[in-house]
DNA sequence: TAAGTGACGTCGA
DNA sequence: CTCGACGCCACTT
């Protein structure tokens, strides 16, 4: 049994991102360990940049593994991220998130119900 | 095939 | 805590 494929990498990382709760915030390399990529955080990027906007993933909420925003202070994208998360109720100083009070804390239960088994 | 690039991560100064 | 160097992976030149 269980011949079907498995979902494509970029699919994993799409379907974790959008588990994201509003309001939280997640690195790209605990969205990489979650999808089953462990140590291909930039592959998340990637993944981020070819979801097309019709799905409206929750991009906005993956940040680096050091509570920052990756995209350089002051550029358009930049400001679009932090707005969009300031618009949740993060709190955001100078690209930095504090972890200890935004860090998504996943639902192991949710997890394995979602993960393709 | 080698070298460059990037919405990353980790470690040490 | 901030920074730089280096490791990494998946492309692109």
């Amino acid at each position: 049994m269980q011949a079907s494929s498995k979902p494509s990498p970029m699919a994993q990382i799409w379907h974790i991102v959008s588990m994201i709760p509003q309001g939280k915030v997640y690195s790209y390399g605990k969205v990489a360990d979650l999808a089953g990529l462990p140590g291909r955080a930039r592959l998340v990027s990637k993944a981020l940049r070819a979801a097309p906007p019709e799905m409206a993933l929750p991009w906005h909420r993956v940040i680096n593994s050091q509570g920052k925003i990756s995209f350089a202070e002051h550029t358009p994208p930049f400001i679009e991220q932090m707005q969009c998360l300031r618009a949740e109720g993060v709190i955001v100083n100078r690209g930095r998130i504090k972890l200890s009070d935004y860090e998504w804390q996943p639902d192991i239960a949710t997890l394995v119900l979602s993960l393709p088994y």
